[in-house]
DNA sequence: TATATAAACATGTTACATCA
DNA sequence: GTGATGTAACATGTTTATAT
């Protein structure tokens, strides 16, 4: 028997057993147990074969439109392929899952950029606030040391709140630095950068 | 409305073909 | 010859549509 006749055979052979599991004219019949179908075909000599490249391309074209494949459509590609339906609803199948592990895949990559990306400004930010915390330091002795200068004795002997030396009317414009200036008690505006005194609010 | 049944489907696996 | 890879086909469990 050559790979033809095989195949016409096959093909015969599928289609039988197709129709024991899609009867004409909604009668239904217990669809036949998938073993028994594999122990026929390795009888009638089935080998598996790919699909050719024409066949490949065609269900790719048609997969693109719809991913689902209703039954009357099956059927048409089937004829038009010369595949039998169940060829056609098994590559399908495989083709919509291949589709939609690649769509994990991208997901994936996608949201392990996004990770990537927040891990990188969290770093940024925590140097950022370590940075600050140390210019608020330096600030605090800053303004802890003017105080003292200002009121010729050390603070803690008169007041304890440290905002009580901003509460005056002019504010130390330049004595914090060329580019520092006051804005609120707990809020300073340093080269546009704007930090806030945690300890205080 | 509840239940049974079969088709369609998703998912995981197996078997085979092909290639480096 | 052999291991890796792609894919057709299959097994099984779940969902859905339909008949009763």
């Amino acid at each position: 028997m050559n790979q033809e006749e095989q195949m016409l055979l096959f093909s015969e052979l599928c289609s039988e057993l197709y129709h024991h599991q899609v009867p004409e004219g909604g009668e239904r019949r217990p669809r036949r147990r998938r073993k028994e179908e594999k122990e026929e075909k390795e009888l009638a000599g089935f080998k598996k074969r790919k699909l050719t490249a024409e066949q490949v391309n065609f269900l790719e074209k048609n997969f693109g439109n719809e991913h689902k494949l209703e039954s009357s459509r099956k059927v048409r590609l089937a004829s038009e392929l010369g595949l039998d339906p169940r060829q056609v609803a098994v590559w399908f199948q495989n083709r919509r899952a291949r589709w939609k592990s690649k769509q994990l895949e991208e997901e994936y990559k996608r949201l392990k950029t996004m990770h990537d990306a927040v891990v990188m400004e969290k770093c940024h930010l925590e140097a950022e606030v370590l940075r600050l915390r140390d210019q608020l330091s330096d600030a605090e002795k800053e303004v802890k040391k003017l105080s003292e200068r200002r009121n010729g004795s050390p603070e803690g002997e008169r007041s304890c709140s440290p905002s009580s030396s901003f509460s005056m009317d002019t504010p130390f414009l330049g004595e914090f630095g060329e580019d520092l200036f006051y804005v609120h008690e707990n809020i300073y505006i340093n080269n546009g950068m704007e930090w806030v005194n945690y300890y205080d609010i």
